[in-house]
DNA sequence: ACGATCGCTTTACATTGTCAAGAGGCAGGA
DNA sequence: TCCTGCCTCTTGACAATGTAAAGCGATCGT
């Protein structure tokens, strides 16, 4: 039983994505709020198993029998926070439905700034320690899936006329851009700019006039 | 002794960057290239000291001798990797300086891709480590330093008549997307996308498909 | 010649991640 | 009813880690 617990569960769901919340027993969800409590503010790579397990409430031995180690701790919290971030992108892009292309391509984008720092922890867990998920591919193709609505948009938005080029290379544009200021927003490295404020998390003007310049001048 | 060994070697040289380089003793050149060496394979975060000190052929205390501590050591490989950074951003940008504007933001964006993906570790330690160099203003200022040199590029070529819009927003658009981009490549994040071949490291095309659409499309 | 500093080791200790062996409870079947 | 198995979780142990303190030889300034 080297990780078989939470491939197990990662196998079992319907959908590729409900495997974090699926089953939940009272212990192994305290511990997944426990982890992303700490790893919220210490970053997901400093918090320890047995902190984690103390935090719960719980002994020191828990984690590894819910989750079969410590990376299959944080693959959990990576496969929460993706269900996560797709159920958010999901409703914001119903909210959004009737606005302008390009519109909706800069709502979605700012979205996902928003996502990495209302769930830093998901966040880091899913995009940003690949490490811990060396070898299971279910992660890469989950993590793949939740960028499908984004890349899917853009072709709605390209069909429409509302923008023209490549439509990959738009795509891909709109997710690195993302994920850079996802990432140094994150991690508080926004802040020496001028033009950023300086506060707890970036305000959601800088991002937004980041975004909307980005996506003004898409051909 | 907490962490003066580092600290004072930071504020020793004549600029900030030198930091790292200046006085090397073998033991301690020694390493920081094992850590390097293995931060690049297993990322900078899962390197633990005493692995580091056998690497190098040293006792397990000899990186909390040098550096202070393990924290120490990585903010150590920033300094170091800050310096790097400096340095290939400068030839650079001597290099490309006779190119019109726009290709020299091209250039310089890549170039800063490439560093991450020449230097992983390095990359690593300065803009994905921030939990270690907390509290450290030092590397702060180092880091925004070396973006300056892009920062006085845009603002050149926009003087130029090159480019127009809002400086700061475009700078911010050019080091963010850099960002993004070093990072899922970095990760082997951006494998899965099309039009993204599978290999070792992105290839330099990809990136600049993406750079040189952002670049063209600014007003 | 001699103390001080540099470069590094040895020893020691608290803490971590992981494994094996349970303990207690609840279900279902005989 | 009792037995069996599973599920949740603990206890105890072990190797490995990060850090601190003390020490040891060489080199250097005086």
């Amino acid at each position: 039983m080297t990780e078989t617990a939470n491939a197990a569960v990662a196998t079992t769901g319907t959908s590729v994505m409900d495997a974090a919340q699926g089953t939940g027993s009272p212990g192994r969800a305290a511990l997944l709020r426990a982890l992303e409590e700490l790893a919220r503010e210490q970053g997901v790579s400093n918090v320890g198993l047995r902190e984690v397990a103390r935090h719960a409430g719980l002994s020191h031995a828990a984690p590894t029998h819910f989750f079969g180690s410590r990376d299959g701790m944080i693959r959990a919290l990576a496969f929460e926070g993706l269900q996560l971030l797709d159920d958010e992108l999901c409703v914001a892009q119903e909210r959004d439905a009737q606005l302008p292309g390009r519109e909706r391509l800069v709502s979605d984008a700012m979205e996902f700034v928003a996502f990495a720092q209302r769930h830093p922890a998901h966040f880091d867990a899913i995009f940003r320690t690949p490490s811990a998920a060396a070898g299971d591919d279910s992660l890469d193709r989950a993590r793949r899936a939740a960028l499908d609505g984004l890349r899917a948009l853009v072709m709605e938005v390209h069909a429409a006329g509302d923008i023209s080029g490549d439509v990959e290379t738009v795509f891909l544009q709109l997710c690195t851009l993302s994920h850079g200021i996802a990432s140094l927003a994150v991690d508080g490295l926004l802040k020496g700019f001028d033009k950023v404020p300086e506060g707890p998390n970036v305000s959601a003007e800088v991002v937004e006039r980041i975004i909307r310049a980005q996506v003004a001048q898409l051909p």
